[in-house]
DNA sequence: ACCTGAACACCGTTCAAGT
DNA sequence: ACCTGAACACCGTTCAAGT
């Protein structure tokens, strides 16, 4: 029951420009641009980066813009839609799997691991959201598909390559947590690091048992 | 900055009593019992169990002890603080390790991953709440350190033992995000079991390579 | 077409007051 | 000692109205 921007299905069935800001600099928070999904969801991260999600009210949002609450109403249906516009925006820098490169398996899962860490880490201020959202919403089915094609590749079961994901989300998701305040950096990296490697450590082996069978 | 329950340190410095149901039919929800602290604690895992967190407010709370909101705040100074009262409480339940077992390391580990994992399943609607706390306010730091007891009498150096409690709670904390709405039990206990065994596939071969030297 | 104002049914929390 | 009432400064959201 993911919830979307909406896009057409206003009650008088209009369509909504999403996006009109042609302007590159249009991130200059002088803010006559007019609104857009976008310009709301980049306010938005703003805003939470700046304070913190608790903070954050659709009145608070609308002043950040100029504009009155009522008036994101326009461009989502809920602050709960805006919410996971707002993570979906987030995970647009993951960085995915390449499906050429049969047997880089393990630089690819690395590279998704490090750059899901790299928005965290970016963004702590935001790990609340995206841990507030269940992983299947949080991490699109087709970002999940994609991933489990690499651990098929690495030569893992069908069913072995959806638990490796599962597993390695679980990780990335649970070891964001360390991000919040109060927590500091406390040799976090090391940790992650750490937790990672005896992971893929633990991968090798089986794809290794499973491939050559000794 | 941990939140505590309000023990003296009233306007006038009278102290509370914090737990005076002796009788042990005091889960009866009929409700003239006086409050307390458990009595409220109770209350709000049960009226969460039931609803969801994003419905717990103090009024709700109240009228489900037959009092107003604002009696619950002559025994905790806030919402925040009673929720943190709320996470302990679960978290209660965990297995910790019996420090007499020198080598049963790895059912120690197992046993307290176990243990997690009950908790969140038995208490999905209560995950996000774990979840919306930083690591080290959820797992008390007494229990982390004999957990990190744990890995170091199974052979690991003093940080690769902090590094491993740090991974595994990771791993516990995404892993319970499964048990939310929506993703329904999707072999979720397989998943849960495939991971744990690569983590620590992984740190039995740390283990050997440190102990035994080949 | 896009934004606003006023209103509704809620919040957490404070404080003075009841018994 | 323990609980309440009224109030304050907020929420998300609806709906009719402005331009």
């Amino acid at each position: 029951m993911t919830i979307q921007h909406r896009e057409a299905a206003l009650p008088d069935g209009a369509a909504v420009a999403p996006d009109q800001t042609i302007d590159h600099a249009a991130s200059d928070t002088s803010g006559r641009a007019p609104l857009s999904c976008t310009r709301i969801i980049e306010a938005a991260v703003r805003y939470v980066d700046d304070n913190c999600l608790d903070e954050l009210s659709m009145r608070r949002l609308g002043s950040e813009l100029g504009v009155e609450a009522m008036s994101l109403y326009r461009y989502f249906p809920s602050k709960a839609a805006l919410l996971e516009a707002v993570a979906g925006r987030l995970l647009r820098d993951l960085q995915l799997p390449d499906d050429a490169n049969a047997d880089a398996w393990e630089e690819q899962i690395r590279a998704f691991a490090v750059s899901f860490r790299a928005i965290t880490r970016e963004h702590p201020r935001l790990v609340p959201l995206l841990s507030a959202m269940s992983p299947e919403d949080a991490v699109p089915a087709g970002i999940h598909e994609r991933m489990v094609g690499v651990w098929r590749r690495a030569g893992l079961s069908e069913t072995d390559s959806r638990s490796a994901q599962r597993a390695l989300q679980s990780y990335l998701s649970g070891s964001s947590q360390w991000h919040q305040e109060s927590c500091m950096g406390r040799a976090a990296e090391h940790d992650f690091r750490y937790g990672l490697d005896v992971f893929l450590d633990g991968v090798r082996t089986r794809v290794a048992e499973a491939g050559g069978a000794t």
